[in-house]
DNA sequence: TTAGCCCTGAGA
DNA sequence: TCTCAGGGCTAA
């Protein structure tokens, strides 16, 4: 699933096929994906020049020459490929933008449809609202509000950390990762977290994403670069999926729990 | 705070 | 044929 370092890999493709380029064809084939009305989307980007391209927690954010923004969730299975051939439309393939001067359409193809695509112009009340509501970036907030942050949530510290509206990006893979780099049970409560602990977790998860970044990204069921490359990060995951197998530092076995819906990796000798 | 829903394909 | 994967939203 695409957290933040599949996001930001995906931006940094992105910038370098179609920043200051046309759109100049929109092709809706499944409008529920379209998370604002479509005549939107018709209207306002063809003729549109893209002027910037950037990340905010999970969401692809394009600006476009005028006001118009797009923003771009993939949700689970969500891919945005770089394409000319056709074999990437098949009936996953939601929604194509063309490019002036270019073979090569843009596909947002989810197979599952949790992600979707949004539009919004300068007016802050028409950004999604689950855009509106992200809370700080991991690699902007300060160790000292990260810390206010959580030492005063009673919440077990792996739900925290997958909320969106505490800290933007995180997704099951990464918070998993992130909790072992800092050696917290992902089932521990916030509010018990000593200093210490808060302190490690900030570097654990700033670290964790630089490196997943610099891999690319972890490429586990549908994630890949739009090129259609994998990521590499997957193989340097010590917890997420390895349930049953031993820890890669202390070879206990890694446990698996189900936290708040979403099943938890974790090293029980590692993770206190 | 948590359960359930959306959705589809993979694997048992 | 059934179960599971889960991001984000809604209802209880």
């Amino acid at each position: 699933m695409p957290e933040l370092p599949e996001v930001e890999t995906i931006v940094t493709q992105l910038r370098a096929r179609i920043l200051n380029r046309k759109i100049s064809e929109v092709v809706i084939r499944t409008p529920a994906i379209l998370k604002s009305p479509r005549s939107l989307f018709e209207k306002k980007l063809p003729g549109k020049k893209v002027d910037k391209i950037s990340r905010r927690g999970k969401f692809i954010r394009i600006d476009l020459e005028g006001e118009n923004t797009l923003w771009f969730h993939l949700g689970m299975t969500g891919q945005l490929l770089w394409r000319e051939d056709l074999q990437a439309l098949d009936k996953h393939a939601h929604l194509i933008l063309s490019f002036e001067a270019s073979c090569e359409r843009l596909i947002f193809r989810d197979i599952r449809k949790f992600g979707g695509v949004a539009i919004s112009n300068g007016n802050p009340e028409l950004l999604p609202t689950s855009v509106r509501l992200l809370g700080p970036e991991p690699f902007e907030i300060q160790q000292d509000d990260f810390a206010a942050l959580l030492k005063k949530r009673t919440g077990i510290i792996k739900s925290l950390l997958l909320n969106q509206r505490l800290l933007a990006g995180l997704g099951n893979i990464y918070a998993d990762e992130s909790l072992f780099r800092a050696g917290i049970n992902p089932r521990k409560r916030a509010i018990r977290l000593t200093q210490l602990e808060l302190e490690r977790l900030y570097k654990a998860i700033r670290e964790t994403l630089r490196e997943a970044i610099a891999s690319g990204g972890s490429s586990l069921s549908d994630y890949i670069h739009i090129n259609g490359e994998s990521g590499k990060f997957q193989n340097k995951h010590q917890v997420y999926g390895r349930f049953g197998k031993p820890c890669k530092k202390c070879e206990a076995s890694i446990r698996r729990v189900r936290l708040a819906g979403r099943s938890s990796c974790f090293c029980p000798q590692c993770q206190k």
